[in-house]
DNA sequence: TCTCTGCGTAGAGGA
C-alpha cells in the first residue's frame, strides 16, 4: 500500500553522509520518526540529495511531513524516502509568508529586519502599491485613467505624509501603468485567433477575459505551511508586477522565488492528493514595469516589460527547502543571534538598520555593528516579549488549522466559521467592489459584524475564496422550514469583497497584524528610545513630577488629583479607576488641561499660560478597542473641545466619531495636513503601531483601559511620546493572551502601579452602584476603599424610575441583590433551564416597568449568551467580557456551571468584578449555589447576595 | 480550552 504522506514528529536525526549509489555518489540523511497516525511504531524516513541541507536545521522534537515519500519495506518495516517526487515539510504547523520566503532568500538577516522593524514610509512603496492597485483595475476591465485617478486619490494621505502632489505621482504610476496595458494588448493580440488587429484592441473595447485572468489570489497551503497573495493568475500561471527596476536580461532570483511558491500552491490546488510539485504551471511572468517607462522615455527598443521564466521540479523544491529552514528556525522562537548573513552585504540597502539592530542587541554580524549594546535587563526584556510574541503569533497559525477540518464532526465544533451558507445574490458597488448576500442558519460564532473574514465557496482553502468583510449579520424571521424546532433563525448575511463568489461559508481570518506590530512596538521601544526614557519602564530611577497647583475639578478631590498628576507628570503617571468612578470624564478634563497648557511641566506648575494653540501638549489619545477611543472622544465633546483627528477604519469608528475621522483618500495636502496640525489625535493601539501614525510625534500620550493592554501593546502607542499616562483598572479583565506563556499578561499599568504606587492615584469614589451593590467588590478587590460619591448615588433604588414599583415584583426580587438557584444542569457551555428562569426573571421585571433598555443579561459564555438571547430579543445580552465599560439599571448575571468550577472561565476573579459592578439598582445572581460554594470567593459572593 | 479586539489582507521597493 502506498500513502500520500507520513507525518510526525522527529525523535532522532543521524549525520548526514554520503554513499555510492546505482547513480552515482549521493548524500544521504536518515530522520527517525514517531507517525501521529499510526501505532506510534519509529519509522525512519531517508532524505536525499539537498534534502539534507534541511537535516542541519531539524531537531528532535520537530514535526515533519513527507508528502508522496518512495515507499519500500525493510525488515518489516515500512521505510519512506525523500528523493525524486517527494517533498519535505518541516514543521507544517507554521504558517510561513511568500514575502518572507523571499526576504530570506535575499538574506537571513533581512527575515528577521522585517520582522523587527516594519515598514518604512517610503515613496518607491506608495508608488509601488498604486501600480499595483491599478494593475488589479485594468485586469477587471477598468479604464486607465480613471484606474489612475482613483487610485492616486485613494493614496492621498500615504502620498501628502511624505510631502509629494498628486500629479506628480499620476505620472510617476501612469509610466509604470502604461507599460502594462501596452504589454496586455500586445498578449491579448498575439492569442487572439488571427482575426484582431491592433485598431481593434483600442482602449475602450479591451478588456481580459474572465477565465484567463485572476486577479490579487489569496493562496493558503495547508501542505506546505505556506501562505501568501499573488498579484495575478493568467491560465493557472503566477503573475507578479514588479515596479522597480531590474536592468538585467534575467528576473531576480528573489522575484522568481515569490513567483515560484505561489507555483507551488496553484499546482497544489491543482493536484488534489497527487504532486503538487507535478502540477505546478511550468512558466511563471515577472513584469518589471520600470524597464519599460525607462525604454519608452528613452525611445529604445524593447517595450515589454515582462521576463518570463520556467519553473522546474528544481526550483519548487528550492523554495520548499527555503520554507524549511524558516521554520525550523522559528521552531525555539529565540531572539535572532545575528550569525544568519550569508548575503552580500556591500550594496545591501539594509545595512545601517543591520549593524544598529545588532549593536544594541550585543551581537555579532557579518554586517558588523554600530552602537552599544543595551544593559543586561533591557536584553532580558526584550528577548522573554520577544518570544511570548511568537507564541503568540503560533497561535494564529493553530487557527489556521479550522480553514481545513473537514470531518463533519470538526466543522459541527468549528466557531470560527459559518457553514452551509445558501447564496442569495450579489452586486456589484462602485469601485469595481463587490456585495455578496447569503442566508444562514443561525449558528453561534466568533464572527461578527465588521470583522474581516474569507468569504468562500464552501471550501475555504482549495476552492473560491476572498478576503471579505461582514456588513451585516443581521437576523430575520424563521425560514417556513426551520419553524418546526423553533430555534434556528436564519439570518441575512451580507460581505463586501473585491472580488464576486458563490457565498457559502465565511472563516475567521486569523490575521499575524497584530503580533507584527506588537513586535514593532517592542523594538522601537527597546531598540529605538532614548537610555533616558526607558529608565523609568526598567526602574533605573523613579518618576518625576512637578507639583501642581491649579484646581481642575472641584468637586472631586481624587479625580482632580489625577489631573493635577498627570500634567505635572515628567514621565508617566498612572490613574487608577475602578468601575464607574468616573475615569472617562476625569480623563477628557485631563486631555484639556494638556492641551491648554504651557509647552513644559515646569512651566505648567509656575502657573503660566501660553497661547494654547502653539503653547500646549500635542496629546495621543489611544486604547485597545474601538469602542474605548470613541467613548473617550465623547467625553470631549461633553466638556466642549473638539479640536480632535480620528485615525481609524471607517468600519471600526462610530457613527458620530466619523466627523473626526482622518480621509485617507483625497488631496494628498489636506489629507496630511489634517494629520500633522491636529492638537489631539485618537487611535486605537493597534494603529498607533501602523505605519501612518509612525510618522507622528506627540507630547503626551494618554492611553485608557490600559488594564486590558499587554505590556508591548502599552509601548505602541507610548513610544509615540515623550511622556505618558496610564489610565485603568487593574482589578477588572487582563489583556486577552492565546498561548500559555504568561509574559503578556499582565499589563504595563500593573507592572508600573505595583512598582511606583505613588505615582498614581486612585479614583475612589463611584457613581454608578448602590450601596449594597458595590459592598462586595469594594471589600473584594479594592480593600474597602471603593465608597458611593453621594448619598443619592448610595440610596438609589428601582422606585426612583418612572413607573417603576418594586412592589409588583415577586418577594425573592425585590431585594437591591439577590441570588436565585432555577436547578437544571450544564449541557456543553450552556444551561438552558437556567435560560429559562433568567426570561422569567427578567418578565418580571417588565412587568414592574423596568423598561427592556434599563436591562443588562451577562453570561461567562458566548454559547449561553446565544441560549439566552432566543428568549429575550429585546434586551442586551453578552459575555462578561463584552460588558465591560458599561452599566444597566438591572444586570441579571448568568453563571451556567453545575456541579463544580472547573472551567478556567472561572479562575480570574477579575471576570466577577467587572459582572457585578455593571449594575446600578438591581442586581440578580442566577446559579448553582453548591458549585458556586466550591470556591471561596463565590462562596462569599453567595452569602453575600443572599444577604 | 474560556474569554476576544484589532488591522485595508499582504505586499509595496531600495542596489
Amino acid at each position: 500500500m502506498t500513502v500520500d504522506h507520513v507525518r510526525g514528529v522527529v525523535v532522532d536525526i543521524e549525520e548526514p553522509k554520503t554513499v555510492n549509489t546505482q547513480y552515482g555518489e549521493s548524500d544521504l540523511c536518515e530522520v527517525t520518526i514517531r507517525p501521529d497516525r499510526r501505532s506510534g511504531e519509529p519509522t525512519t524516513v531517508t532524505l536525499w540529495g539537498k534534502w539534507t541541507e534541511n537535516a542541519e536545521v531539524i531537531e528532535t522534537g520537530m514535526e515533519i511531513a513527507v508528502y508522496n515519500p518512495d515507499e519500500r519495506e525493510y525488515q518489516g518495516e515500512q521505510q519512506y524516502s525523500v528523493g525524486g517526487d517527494a517533498t519535505l515539510v518541516v514543521q507544517p504547523d507554521f504558517l510561513v509568508d511568500v514575502t518572507d520566503i523571499r526576504a530570506w532568500v535575499q538574506c537571513p538577516r533581512m527575515y528577521y529586519l522585517r520582522k523587527l522593524d516594519g515598514a518604512d514610509h517610503a515613496y518607491p512603496l506608495v508608488k509601488g502599491t498604486v501600480v499595483h492597485e491599478v494593475f488589479g483595475d485594468l485586469l477587471r476591465g477598468r479604464d486607465l485613467d480613471t484606474a489612475i485617478e482613483e487610485q492616486v486619490d485613494a493614496a492621498g494621505l500615504d502620498i501628502g505624509l511624505l510631502g509629494r502632489e498628486a500629479d506628480e505621482v499620476a505620472g510617476d504610476v501612469r509610466d509604470h501603468a502604461s507599460a502594462i496595458q501596452g504589454w496586455l494588448r500586445q498578449g491579448t493580440l498575439t492569442e487572439t485567433d488571427g482575426a484582431a488587429t491592433a485598431a481593434d484592441n483600442s482602449e475602450r473595447d479591451f478588456s481580459p477575459a474572465e477565465s484567463e485572468w485572476r486577479s490579487e489570489m489569496t493562496l493558503i497551503s495547508e501542505r506546505f505551511g505556506m501562505k501568501g497573495r499573488a498579484d495575478a493568475v493568467r491560465r493557472g500561471m503566477p503573475v507578479e508586477l514588479k515596479t522597480g527596476k531590474n536592468t538585467k536580461r534575467e528576473p531576480r532570483f528573489q522575484d522568481k522565488i515569490q513567483a515560484t511558491a505561489y507555483a507551488l500552491m496553484l499546482g497544489e490546488r491543482a493536484a488534489g492528493a497527487g504532486s503538487a510539485v507535478e502540477a505546478a504551471p511550468d512558466t511563471g511572468t515577472l513584469l518589471y514595469t520600470k524597464n519599460a517607462a525607462v525604454d519608452r522615455n528613452e525611445e529604445s527598443g524593447d517595450l515589454s516589460p515582462a521576463k518570463e521564466f520556467s519553473i522546474g521540479s528544481g526550483l519548487l523544491n528550492y523554495v520548499v527547502r527555503t520554507r524549511n529552514a524558516i521554520a525550523a528556525m522559528e521552531y525555539d522562537s529565540g531572539v535572532p543571534t545575528g550569525y544568519e548573513a550569508n548575503a552580500k552585504c556591500e550594496y545591501c540597502f539594509e545595512q545601517d538598520t543591520c549593524m544598529a539592530v545588532s549593536g544594541r542587541l550585543d551581537q555579532e554580524s557579518k554586517a558588523g555593528t554600530v552602537g552599544r549594546a543595551v544593559p543586561d535587563e533591557e536584553l532580558d526584556y526584550f528577548e522573554s516579549f520577544y518570544t511570548a510574541i511568537e507564541a503568540e503569533r503560533r497561535a494564529v497559525h493553530r487557527e489556521y488549522a479550522k480553514l481545513w477540518e473537514q470531518t463533519p464532526e470538526e466543522r459541527a465544533d468549528n466557531d470560527r466559521a459559518l457553514i452551509d451558507l445558501e447564496p442569495i445574490g450579489r452586486t456589484e458597488l462602485d469601485g469595481g467592489r463587490w456585495e455578496l448576500r447569503a442566508t444562514g442558519t443561525g449558528a453561534v460564532s466568533k464572527i461578527r459584524e465588521g470583522n474581516l473574514v474569507l468569504a468562500s465557496d464552501g471550501d475555504p482553502v482549495t476552492g473560491n475564496a476572498e478576503l471579505a468583510r461582514v456588513e451585516r449579520l443581521g437576523n430575520e424571521a424563521p425560514r417556513a422550514s426551520d419553524s418546526g424546532n423553533g430555534n434556528a433563525v436564519a439570518e441575512e448575511i451580507v460581505v463586501t469583497a473585491d472580488e464576486p463568489l458563490d457565498l457559502r461559508r465565511l472563516d475567521v481570518y486569523p490575521s499575524e497584524l497584530t503580533t507584527d506590530r506588537l513586535q514593532n512596538a517592542l523594538h522601537d521601544a527597546v531598540l529605538l528610545q532614548s537610555p533616558e526614557q526607558k529608565d523609568v519602564l526598567f526602574g533605573r530611577r523613579e518618576p518625576e513630577f512637578n507639583a501642581v497647583e491649579e484646581t481642575f475639578i472641584d468637586n472631586n478631590e481624587a479625580q482632580n488629583e489625577a489631573v493635577q498628576l498627570a500634567v505635572g507628570a515628567e514621565d508617566f503617571a498612572l490613574v487608577h479607576g475602578p468601575p464607574g468612578t468616573g475615569k472617562t470624564y476625569t480623563l477628557a478634563r485631563m486631555v484639556r488641561a494638556l492641551v491648554e497648557g504651557s509647552k513644559t511641566p515646569s512651566e505648567r506648575a509656575s502657573g503660566e499660560r501660553s497661547d494654547p494653540r502653539d503653547g500646549g501638549d500635542r496629546v495621543l489619545l489611544s486604547a485597545f478597542t474601538n469602542r474605548a477611543v470613541d467613548n473617550l472622544l465623547e467625553a470631549l465633546e461633553d466638556q466642549g473641545y473638539t479640536d480632535i483627528v480620528r485615525v481609524g477604519t471607517e468600519s471600526g469608528v462610530r457613527e458620530d466619531m466619523q466627523k473626526y475621522r482622518l480621509e485617507t483618500s483625497g488631496d494628498p495636502g489636506e489629507c496630511a495636513g489634517r494629520l500633522q496640525n491636529a492638537q489631539v489625535v485618537a487611535a486605537t493601539t493597534a494603529t498607533c503601531g501602523g505605519s501612518t501614525l509612525q510618522t507622528q510625534d506627540f507630547d503626551t500620550a494618554v492611553v485608557d483601559e490600559a488594564g486590558q493592554l499587554t505590556e508591548p501593546g502599552t509601548l505602541a502607542a507610548t513610544t509615540l511620546a515623550d511622556r505618558f499616562v496610564l489610565v485603568g483598572d487593574h482589578q477588572q479583565l487582563p489583556p486577552v493572551v492565546q498561548s500559555e506563556d504568561e509574559t503578556l499578561s499582565t499589563s504595563l499599568f500593573e507592572r508600573l502601579i505595583d512598582a511606583h504606587p505613588d505615582a498614581g492615584v486612585m479614583l475612589d469614589r463611584q457613581y454608578r452602584m448602590a450601596q449594597h451593590i458595590q459592598a462586595f467588590a469594594s471589600r473584594e478587590f479594592y480593600d474597602g476603599q471603593l465608597r458611593p460619591a453621594t448619598g443619592e448615588v448610595a440610596a438609589q433604588r428601582l422606585d426612583d424610575l418612572d413607573g417603576v414599583s418594586t412592589s409588583r415584583l415577586p418577594e425573592g426580587l425585590r431585594d437591591r441583590v439577590a441570588f436565585v438557584d432555577p436547578g437544571g444542569s450544564q449541557v456543553g457551555n450552556t444551561n438552558p433551564t437556567e435560560a429559562d428562569r433568567i426570561a422569567e426573571i427578567v418578565a418580571s421585571y417588565r412587568s414592574a416597568g423596568v423598561p427592556a433598555d434599563d436591562i443588562g443579561v451577562i453570561a461567562p459564555y458566548r454559547a449561553q449568551v446565544a441560549e439566552i438571547s432566543k428568549r429575550l430579543p429585546d434586551v442586551t445580552v453578552d459575555t462578561v467580557d463584552r460588558f465591560q465599560g458599561s452599566s444597566k439599571e438591572v444586570i441579571v448575571i448568568s453563571f451556567v456551571a453545575t456541579g463544580t468550577l472547573d472551567s478556567p472561565i472561572f479562575e480570574d476573579y477579575r471576570r466577577i468584578n467587572v459582572a457585578l459592578t455593571r449594575a446600578k439598582k438591581a442586581l440578580v445572581l442566577v446559579g448553582d449555589g453548591d458549585a458556586l460554594a466550591t470556591d471561596e470567593v463565590y462562596g462569599r459572593m453567595v452569602e453575600w447576595a443572599r444577604g
